[in-house]
DNA sequence: ATCCCGAGGG
DNA sequence: CCCTCTGGAT
């Protein structure tokens, strides 16, 4: 994709995605950090659900430590990868009232030395919490990027590297939710819908098998 | 490279 | 049945 493409690509997402944001429901800079830890490999629909029930319960640092491991598992069994996710949320808890005062760190090196959170975890806190211009690639966007030959990679790292050259600046803090959207409504992983795809003019995908 | 791991869709 | 879902730790 030339740079022309790439401008093209982003405005017509831009023009697609008028409000752009997570899917995910919180109501805290805590609940965000939480709910996205709870949200790997697993769908924001999920995900809601089981924070519609732990939420109510327990939605600070505090709360998560006196609920425990097996009583977070609780309400996430629904989820994949619960026990891994209880472990580590109760572990995250713990450290942000040891070492962060009960808050969200600010910082990428506080942020990911929390268990169960790595580099997208840490962007899309980054991002959505404090407005930076971070690309959270997760499942969504390491599809479209590779797909559309905006930005190739064989790891979500590279991805992510080439999508921070190639966003335009005034794009940088949205670009992330108009990726995420396009990636699951549009380019879907089975079947992307090509005939209903408003960028498919600059996307290097044959789309032999659109069945949209 | 492998494990974790349930719900929903095709 | 199979694949996919806002991954991370070992």
């Amino acid at each position: 994709m030339n740079s022309d493409a790439i401008k093209r690509f982003f405005v017509t997402l831009r023009d697609a995605n008028p409000q752009p944001a997570s899917e995910l429901e919180y109501s805290s800079v805590f609940e965000l950090l939480a709910a996205v830890l709870l949200s790997a490999q697993a769908t924001d629909v999920g995900v809601n659900k089981a924070t519609r029930r732990l939420f109510p319960v327990a939605n600070t640092p505090a709360k998560i430590v006196a609920l425990g491991v097996e009583g977070v598992e609780a309400y996430i069994r629904t989820i994949g990868l619960f026990r891994n996710k209880a472990k580590n949320l109760v572990a995250t808890a713990q450290i942000l009232l040891d070492q962060h005062g009960g808050q969200v760190p600010r910082s990428r090196e506080a942020l990911e030395a929390l268990p169960g959170v790595g580099r997208k975890t840490a962007n899309v806190v980054l991002n959505v919490a404090w407005g930076e211009p971070t690309c959270a690639v997760d499942t969504h966007i390491f599809r479209v990027g590779n797909r559309t030959g905006l930005a190739p990679g064989r790891t979500p790292y590279e991805v992510e590297m080439k999508l921070l050259a190639r966003i335009p600046a005034e794009f940088a803090k949205d670009a992330h939710h108009w990726l995420i959207l396009h990636g699951r409504y549009v380019c879907q992983a089975r079947k992307p819908r090509c005939r209903a795809c408003a960028v498919a003019d600059c996307c290097d995908f044959d789309a032999k098998t659109d069945q949209a």
